[in-house]
DNA sequence: CGCCAAAACCAAAACGCTTTGGACCGGAAA
DNA sequence: TTTCCGGTCCAAAGCGTTTTGGTTTTGGCG
């Protein structure tokens, strides 16, 4: 059923029906509903792809996600995202594409979607430290928004980002006053710009500390289970151990606990571990009392948030940036405790 | 820059360029080389929405998720399916949508995005027993292909799914044949078809061995840490404590594995966890020596396979119908032992 | 040189929608 | 009565492609 044949079983034309489906007002409001109806009785949508010709408009939104030389999408946090992201674009009639990307090509991809019109704006995803991407678009004209930020870009624009550089100083200071002095950093890698804030905000609780930063204390890396296990079983094997973790996912805080594990000890009463959590919908931190002491901020609601940023600005592309930074919540779990040391 | 700006500054009609870039034979080589030049230095990219328009054909597939009552997308597989998946699409110029739905107006969503020509083709995820999904999809005539199977579906359907069944089976023989006698099998959600045949597995070993089904060492539900750690807490606290669990995934196993850890136990040493493995990019099973005893298979490799299977579907939908079923490849890791009872 | 098929190109229609620029009608104002 | 205006509705022109159904040009052959 399109509107053609639509407008042909109401005896009506092409122009009214789509305007009574519409909302606009020159139609009276008998038959708009007679309109309505008939559109709902023969299940009428109406074809996006001509719409979208007709308006100028795809509504539909992009998100181009990286994936690393093996092709693998390491990102335990995309389907958290999508889940709230897509909440917001389904309340408004939105459609969500999803681009993959290897390093290469990467301004290509963008240029292509701007080009070939396939969507009205995207979200950055994982910025990098001045990440050309940001000029990239603002330079081709195509709306976007950033999750996270990107330190040292040459132009402004909207992002939502948790408050990484304060979380991660005030779970340092927290270990620290715990009494704990090798405190270890499993970051994640340290291209994105998050992870740079987290490792500026760790150094700066040693530096209050008065401890010493120890490069051989801190790794960057893919936040997967292996990567954490690997990262601790190697610290932990050294001779002067690290006496508390701080881990950049609740992934890799599993993969510590199972060094931890390994070598009998046990979170909290041997080593403490503090970790970021994204309120994974399919790794939670427990219940009422939390696995690990945690700097929580859901993702699925940062990605309902940035999604409807994205929206707002596509509607009104001359309003002033909006930029929001939400600080994480400090919960206490039972993997930390005063250093035995 | 559209087609009509390009062919002007060529001094081409329409016509000739669109064939050109399209690699017809009635145009010269010398002039396809000129426009495709010129398309490459003005980095023209036909619109997607007027091709779409003009051939019927969006050349984007679309992925239907589900979400549950808390609006959670509960699927650690969803982004390494995805990362598959768009491999195969970007290399054949395919774009991929993801729509998100709840429980309710499931049928309205697939409906639409047929009347709406958003895609030519989707997969269909997580397959429930008798899933409405495929005679529906069959009635309006959008081509589909399901990751998994759907039992007593009442029309012929294209998939690919992992042999459920027999990896459950095999595992649970090779826990039998390690003389453990109460196993405990952590399962998916039931309404979901692969659950039910791992259950079938499970329940067809244990009694090749001679062993009565205990319901009270069967869960089922969403495939969450907090599920895997949940199950095996109650089930340790029990007066028969299992000697080995089967987990449906290596997030739940991981789960498990705390609950273990909490009563001092170590797996392998005091109790045995199999589980099953997809191969996620965020959770390895450890490098050489695995962790777990496990049942693996590539949940991206599927993505991809499936991804090819629906894209030869549309260009060919009179074919007969792929069915493809992969053997999970069974390793031995460090998490199975004899039993001690 | 003339003829004809093949090669190379083109104008215009079509895809399904929105939107512009009216047309028509009845009733209120002049 | 005429004028004007708001309320309804419509025909047709886009949007940027592909594709149909040509026309023109080229080149080979008698």
């Amino acid at each position: 059923m399109n509107l053609k044949e639509l407008s042909q079983l109401l005896g009506l034309s092409q122009t009214t029906v789509s305007r009574a489906l519409n909302g606009y007002p020159e139609v009276s409001e008998a038959t708009r509903a007679r309109v309505v109806a008939a559109a709902q009785a023969h299940s009428y949508s109406p074809n996006t792809r001509a719409q979208s010709l007709a308006t100028g408009l795809s509504r539909c939104i992009g998100h181009v996600i990286s994936v690393n030389d093996s092709g693998e999408m390491v990102n335990p946090i995309f389907g958290d995202f999508m889940a709230g992201a897509g909440e917001t674009y389904a309340a408004h009639g939105y459609d969500m594409m999803v681009t993959r990307v290897g390093k290469d090509g990467e301004e290509d991809v963008y240029r292509n979607l701007k080009a070939r019109g396939a969507v009205d704006g995207l979200v950055v995803h994982a910025p990098r430290k001045a990440d050309p991407r940001l000029p990239l678009l603002t330079e081709i004209g195509l709306p976007f928004v950033v999750h996270g930020r990107s330190t040292g870009a040459s132009v402004p624009y909207s992002w939502l980002d948790v408050n990484n550089r304060r979380a991660f100083r005030d779970a340092a200071a927290y270990l620290t006053g715990l009494g704990h002095r090798r405190i270890a950093l499993i970051n994640g890698q340290e291209e994105l710009d998050f992870a740079i804030r987290r490792r500026q905000g760790f150094e700066a609780a040693l530096e209050e500390a008065g401890i010493a930063v120890d490069p051989d204390l801190m790794a960057r890396g893919e936040m997967t289970e292996d990567y954490g296990h690997a990262c601790a079983a190697r610290m932990l094997d050294r001779p002067e151990p690290p006496t508390a973790f701080l881990a950049a996912s609740i992934i890799c805080a599993a993969g510590v606990r199972r060094a931890l594990d390994e070598r009998g000890m046990k979170p909290g009463r041997d080593v403490s571990i503090v970790t970021f959590d994204d309120c994974l919908s399919y790794f939670g931190n427990g219940g009422d009392v939390p696995v690990f002491t945690a700097m929580q901020s859901s993702v699925r609601a940062a990605g309902a948030a940035l999604a409807q940023m994205l929206l707002d600005r596509i509607a009104d592309p001359g309003a002033p940036h909006q930029q929001t930074l939400w600080e994480a919540e400090f919960v206490i779990g039972s993997s930390t405790d005063h250093c035995k040391d």
